[in-house]
DNA sequence: ATAAAGAGTACTAGAACAGTACTATTTCAT
DNA sequence: ATGAAATAGTACTGTTCTAGTACTCTTTAT
């Protein structure tokens, strides 16, 4: 079951706000919910959780704050996502993975609902925080079809 | 707001199924019902929407049945995913991309969904109902962080 | 000592999904 | 012609889960 509900987008959104802010800022969860125009409570939940997957790091007290816990090339937009909604169905496929598939053999899969999960994982492992807040080119190309096809090109020419 | 319910997941099986024989075979509602173990309405709605979506043919009364609009590898998950759950969240920007895009300007982006949700469209444009029914091999390799990445290879060798 | 910030828990209203039932219409076979 | 079998369409309902909110505790710098 995947899902990408309101809350993870806030969450999308907090990461980008810290992430385009220079790297020593702590950001509180107050300023972060007035530049983000979300209300506090949600926000405060959010940082919880993005904490507690270890994507961020945060300070207690006066002058506390939260910080990303690593350099946002290094925070892909799946382990966001999987920190909000919980682990992107990959349960116990992944498990399977480590033990039999190393040695590609070969998976009788009866749910589609796996290949999904990892396709789409796949291709938003590829995507970065750090992709996201530059801004990308968009591009249309057509397919054989002549059907539009919606193409994401990051600034540093890697293609999605 | 990306999701893939259960019944998108019923959908996918269905279709699969119905990929699976012979292209000349008609199935009915019934016997797609036995045969994936679901409950007969919810195929016959889902059998529904998947026609109105242009991805089935219909012919009723007794010998009806429903079958594939076109080969297998002509339709992709994107398709069928959207038939079911509605277009998948590109509706405002893929309207801009067909005049701005194209020219290649620059995308102001505030919403990262949209980002994302082209990013998962493009992953799931690649993979076809044909890929979906023939076995799949899964591999798992080791990014440069040393994390696990499920990687699912189609047997033609197409990557994803 | 105090104020400001994060940490944790619990509760509530609402929406959306999933499932079901019923009826009409079409078509082939007898 | 008639009946059986199939799709077509619509409406309803219960349950689940999300989103939002409130409150209290703990930590830390001034």
């Amino acid at each position: 079951m995947i899902r990408l509900g309101k809350l993870t987008d806030y969450g999308l959104v907090l990461m980008s706000q810290i992430a385009r802010r220079p790297a020593a800022e702590m950001h509180t969860a107050r300023d972060l919910a007035v530049e983000c125009h979300l209300p506090l409570p949600t926000v405060s939940k959010l940082l919880k959780k993005l904490l507690h997957s270890g994507l961020l790091t945060s300070h207690r007290g006066i002058k506390g704050g939260y910080n990303l816990a690593r350099e946002s090339q290094l925070i892909s937009l799946a382990e966001i996502i999987a920190a909000l909604e919980g682990p992107l169905a990959l349960t116990e496929c992944s498990m399977e993975i480590t033990g039999l598939c190393d040695l590609e053999s070969l998976c009788p899969i009866k749910d589609n609902q796996r290949i999904i999960s990892q396709v789409i994982r796949g291709a938003l492992e590829k995507v970065t925080l750090s992709d996201l807040i530059r801004p990308m080119r968009l591009t249309a190309i057509r397919d054989q079809k002549g059907n539009l096809v919606p193409t994401v090109s990051v600034a540093s020419g890697r293609m999605q």
